[in-house]
DNA sequence: CGCCTTTGACCGGCGC
DNA sequence: GCGCCGGTCAAAGGCG
């Protein structure tokens, strides 16, 4: 259905990412009880502490020369609050804006129940025992102004599901990792308010290198991550707080509150995003500047 | 042939 | 208890 908008992103150069914090799984469209913005730097560290690189590829611009993760720069920056993503579309839509959004519920080191566990002949479907909650992967969420809704990041996904959202238009698209030992999922649904963003959301941590920039993981000094042990993260720096949710501006607005107050429990990187670091992307070199640091790429 | 997407069905959580 | 909704499964089909 969504063939189109689902491909790789290789496309306009109009990208403007936004890490939103999120501390429940539904984002967007529904509840999100809970949203962090933070800086394009501290994104940077979260994102690395996830494993993650973020790479928006280009026509003329494609992974293998990148690396792709980021210096965990950190503390540069103070409490303002990052640009609402309504403003990020609408004002700065030339803007790499980033603003990123981390939570966890539990983060348990033990796998996903789903899909690891064989099934009893009998039981045709659905593995999962009775009673058992869904573990949640500690998670983040960005929103992208893109036209295209998959974010090369490095990995590769296998889609599994796409659902019909409630209250908006577009469908939600759920991915895994493609690596079987890997039980990072994500999902990727467009805002409904602004057909323009595209909201991706990661839960989990990958336990292996990314496909397209291998030393991704090895640069990361502060990603403990790589080695395939599901450290505690996410859910130990940030703080979900409650906030209301009805549209972007209303998600976006409200994270400041989550903001300061991470700030005030004092997370070792509750760094909150500058409004000028929003609207004036530190790279000039095109959205991989963006977001891999010039002094992280190309070795 | 292997990998990926599509898609309808199933399951669990949650609100009423 | 019931219905809604989000998330996942897995068969089928497509593609390189």
């Amino acid at each position: 259905m969504e063939q189109d908008k689902d491909k790789p992103l290789h496309g306009p150069a109009s990208i403007t990412t936004e890490f939103a914090g999120e501390s429940s799984w539904p984002l967007g469209a529904d509840d999100s009880d809970g949203s962090y913005f933070y800086s394009v730097d501290s994104n940077r560290s979260i994102l690395s502490d996830f494993g993650w690189n973020l790479e928006p590829v280009q026509p003329n611009r494609i992974g293998p020369d990148v690396d792709g993760l980021w210096v965990p720069a950190q503390s540069d920056l103070t409490g303002s609050v990052a640009e609402p993503i309504g403003a990020a579309a609408g004002t700065s839509s030339r803007s790499n804006n980033q603003s990123v959004s981390t939570s966890s519920s539990e983060d348990l080191p033990e796998k996903s129940t789903v899909s690891d566990e064989k099934p009893p002949p009998e039981i045709p479907r659905k593995s999962k025992k009775k009673g058992e909650k869904r573990i949640r992967q500690p998670r983040f969420a960005f929103m992208t102004k893109s036209d295209v809704d998959h974010l090369e990041d490095g990995y590769r996904w296998r889609k599994y599901g796409q659902k019909a959202v409630k209250n908006s238009p577009f469908p939600r698209s759920y991915y895994r990792c493609t690596n079987s030992k890997c039980m990072v999922k994500k999902r990727v649904e467009r805002s409904s308010e602004d057909p323009s963003i595209v909201i991706t959301t990661y839960e989990g941590q990958h336990c292996h290198h990314t496909v397209g920039f291998p030393r991704a993981a090895i640069i990361t000094h502060e990603s403990p991550f790589a080695g395939c042990h599901l450290a505690p993260t996410m859910s130990q720096i940030y703080y979900p707080v409650q906030m209301q949710r009805e549209n972007n501006a209303t998600f976006s607005s409200s994270v400041s509150q989550p903001c300061q107050t991470q700030d005030e429990v004092g997370g070792s990187r509750n760094v909150i995003a500058a409004d000028d670091e929003l609207q004036h992307p530190p790279i000039d070199e095109g959205l991989l500047g963006d977001i891999v640091p010039p002094g992280m790429r190309n070795r």
